[in-house]
DNA sequence: CGATTTCCATAACGGCTGGTATATAAGTTA
DNA sequence: TAACTTATATACCAGCCGTTATGGAAATCG
């Protein structure tokens, strides 16, 4: 019956924490991608051994799943609350600068763990990367649909269309993150944004 | 003394033709990522055997940036034409096109070489890295002094600052090749570069 | 011609890859 | 205590990685 959460587990506790774990696995795909990241890397920075990890997590596919349903699930939910934000400028507002954020934020590895994995790969990673580009294709709908609500509620002029915002925005979302991963200093993506929100139209 | 080409090659000549085969190269490359090309996918791709490839190139690296050289001489050479147009506007209309037409291309791979190798890699490939990072900031750097140039010429306002337009631009290349490289079609890549010149300040 | 030089093809190298079989340690239940 | 269940540690697997040694084929030079 055990209504209450399960407080005998049988066998051998194990000796390490799962999140703790997942979230050093997390920082090794972030900074050297999925292909890039070995097994030994993995288990060295999560602290635990290989059976450990394929028990825990079953694989390398699988453990890169659940980091980046992690990562989204702390690293980008300002994303969603950018959404929420009343106009389409503030919407604009939000995102580049919580994205400004992440990027410049030295606990975090450079770039987009989503844009490191959608570019390319070899043949046995493809299905890593369909998997990324599919959310990331997600985000874009969603923010589509917020600009077409934008629009109907005259944020932004009639020449401008909701889409081509929608993929300008996710444009200098990826773009912030390449140049991130390549070494760019906070000022300079700050600079890179206030000229982004700058060119914003309206207001 | 020998002063016309050399007309005697000593020994068995080579039965490939070594231009074509670093384009073969340069294909993998640009599909996969420096990480994702195996050698036997280069050779494959090159149709020849991987004596002949050491031989010929020197080893995986070398082979790459002969690649990345031909990449820059044959795929961008519009970045070098662009900066030559009249006033900043045209700058941007002739990147935003030519990247446009480039990345559009179903004869070439998704995406940009560059971009695809400078986001993120495993320990041995981070020389490559650095090799393609700083050629995109010398890339970035001419825009910065054309735009400067620009600037002092009155082609845009004074409250957006030069180097923030050459970021900006420089992201928009590289959120376009990021999209490509995901799938986007040549009409949501035209709705990107609509909406960025749209943007653009000035005219 | 023979000698020399270079290229091609086969096959192998050590090392690393993701993934496991086995044995032992550390807990709980009876 | 004995029986059971699960985690850990070591060692290992087949297969691929980039790279190279070896042996023979194809050209020019003397």
């Amino acid at each position: 019956m055990e209504i209450e959460a399960a407080t005998a587990p049988k066998g051998r506790p194990r000796e390490f924490c799962v999140d703790a774990a997942l979230a050093a696995a997390l920082r090794v795909f972030w900074s050297k991608g999925y292909e890039g990241s070995s097994m030994a890397d993995l288990t060295e920075a999560m602290g635990i051994t290989k059976p450990s990890l394929y028990a825990a997590f079953g694989n390398k596919e699988a453990l890169f799943n659940k980091a980046l349903d992690l990562y989204e699930l702390e690293k980008t939910d300002y994303m969603r609350a950018a959404l929420d934000a009343p106009t389409a400028r503030g919407v604009a507002e939000r995102l580049m600068h919580g994205a400004l954020d992440m990027y410049s934020c030295p606990e975090n590895p450079g770039g987009c763990l989503g844009v490191i994995n959608s570019v390319a790969c070899g043949a046995e990673a493809e299905c890593i990367r369909e998997a990324v580009v599919a959310r990331s294709a997600a985000a874009k709908q969603a923010m589509l649909e917020r600009f077409t609500r934008a629009k109907a509620e005259g944020d932004f002029p009639d020449d401008v269309d909701p889409a081509g915002l929608a993929a300008f925005l996710t444009a200098m979302n990826q773009g912030m993150a390449v140049q991130a991963g390549a070494g760019a200093t906070r000022a300079e993506l700050e600079r890179l944004v206030e000229t982004g929100l700058k060119l914003w139209p309206g207001r």
